[in-house]
RNA sequence: GGAGAGGUGACAGAGUGGUCGAAUGUGCGGCACUGGAAAUGCCGUGUACGGGUAACCGUACCCAGGGUUCGAAUCCCUGCCUCUCCGCCA
């Protein structure tokens, strides 16, 4: 949600921005029917107060009851009708995406990103490199044939050390991060329709959540949408900022409409998993934070020992919430390219609006809304990047050193 | 799932139709006292929206949504949530 002062100060760069999105509410009706609503406001408070001073005379006077009561369905009529007009108004801004940050690049989609820089060594092979799918079937961790049979297209299930490896992918990750700051939970993996608004995910991807029948509650698409509204409708005390959360949860995504889309294998599926970065900072912080966030992702990828590139996401492929993105794409030997694992979104005061998440410096007198930003620490993608950068000739895979301790063993075998 | 109790400001806790945005206490901020502190005393201390350069003014908010009434924290209905007891249960 962006402050409605902005659209009535700045209709212009609304506008603008609007456009640039390919938002389609019209902006300028907007406008009047926020201008026509705040004179209808103005003239039903004068009434209320007119009928509060009348009130008070009432136990006094018996014509001032009569006059009051006469009021009363002029009155009502115009609440109902501004009332009407708030809903409207409110459901319009609703559609309203955030501003870019000054560095977004200018692109149609995935194509217009632009790279930053290139981390690590390329896996160079001595035989033709398998893709995780190939992989995976030869290893007999992930099962995608057992997965349809039980839930359906798009499920699948990790297996024996598969299973082991994501695990301790996923373990280790938390405590890296914990080690870096983040108080960790674990969430409900269901959200309220509020929930899902506060956080930018509705009305904007209305067709990517899982609705429970017959239940105000969705399967949560991530963890963000729990981590962030934790705090909704409170002030949080400036001198305790940031918070930095993380919690593993699976995530559930319909993926309607993405057909075709790098399907092979278990890379865009309905149920994933992912250990999340939110942060809640104050505004001035928000930048040196979601820095912050991308050096986590990237060292934890550097740990790995994963060959991966920076991109600096463009207007065309960033979603309404976002001020700026950066998505980290990990070098999948197998597919011969460069794949996103990782994404880092700065959502400035967006989500804290819709929310309702404050914060007050008591020492400096200062309140206004955070900024949070949301960003991956690790998904089940790196281990398929781990799968496709360590894998060997006859089909093993070596285990990046850090997550031994926690997978008991150093190679995936068949079997 | 059954039975009961209850949801008021940062917290505790009054208030059962009008001058209540809400007593009192605690907490918090300021001042006084003090060599400094404790204790004590005095003053102040919610949020949102609208209007105004501002001081300030108006409106709304006592879980949420409806209703009764000239007027609702207070009465009625519905929902949500919390607590206690019983049952069931990982």
């Amino acid at each position: 949600m962006i402050d409605i002062k902005i659209l009535r100060e700045q209709p212009d760069m609304v506008k603008a921005n609007a456009a640039r999105r390919g938002c389609k509410v019209d902006i300028d009706a907007l406008v009047a029917l926020d201008a026509a609503y705040r004179a209808l406001l103005a003239e039903c408070e004068e009434m209320r107060a007119l009928r509060n001073k009348l009130s008070k005379e009432c136990a006094t006077n018996p014509a001032a009851r009569e006059q009051v009561k006469g009021m009363k369905e002029t009155l009502a009529a115009k609440e109902k009708q501004s009332e009407e007009q708030k809903s409207k108004i409110d459901a319009e801004l609703a559609w309203l995406p955030n501003f870019f940050a000054p560095d977004v690049p200018v692109g149609a989609d995935d194509k217009g990103n632009v790279p930053l820089r290139l981390v690590g060594e390329k896996p160079q092979f001595a035989f033709k490199p398998k893709d995780h799918q190939e992989l995976f079937e030869k290893l007999g961790i992930i099962d995608t044939a057992r997965g349809a049979k039980v839930a359906g297209a798009g499920f699948y299930y990790w297996s024996g050390q598969g299973a082991v490896l994501a695990d301790a992918l996923f373990f280790w990750t938390k405590r890296e991060l914990m080690n870096r700051g983040f108080r960790l939970f674990m969430t409900p993996c269901v959200a309220k329709e509020q929930t899902l608004f506060g956080t930018g995910y509705l009305p904007f991807f209305a067709e990517q959540t899982y609705k429970l029948a017959n239940e105000d509650l969705s399967l949560i698409g991530t963890s963000e949408q729990t981590l962030v509204a934790y705090h909704a409708d409170e002030t949080l005390d400036a001198a305790k900022l940031p918070l930095c959360y993380t919690a593993f949860t699976p995530c559930f995504r319909t993926e309607s409409g993405s057909y075709g889309k790098q399907t092979r294998g278990i890379f865009r599926v309905h149920q994933f998993h992912k250990v999340e970065q939110i942060v809640f900072c104050r505004p001035e912080e928000s930048t040196q934070m979601h820095e912050a966030c991308l050096e986590n992702e990237e060292y934890l990828l550097k740990q790995l020992g994963l060959h991966y590139r920076v991109v600096n996401v463009c207007d065309g492929d960033m979603g309404a919430p976002g001020w700026k993105k950066y998505d980290i794409e990990a070098w999948f030997a197998g597919f011969n390219d460069y794949r996103e694992v990782t994404s880092n979104t700065n959502l400035t005061d967006f989500q804290a609006r819709r929310l309702g998440i404050r914060y007050h410096d008591k020492t400096a007198g200062q309140k206004g809304f955070v900024h949070t930003i949301s960003a991956t620490a690790v998904t089940d993608r790196v281990a398929l990047a781990i799968l496709e950068h360590y894998q060997q000739e006859d089909g093993s895979v070596i285990v990046p050193e850090v997550l031994r301790p926690f997978t008991g063993f150093d190679r995936i075998v068949p079997g």
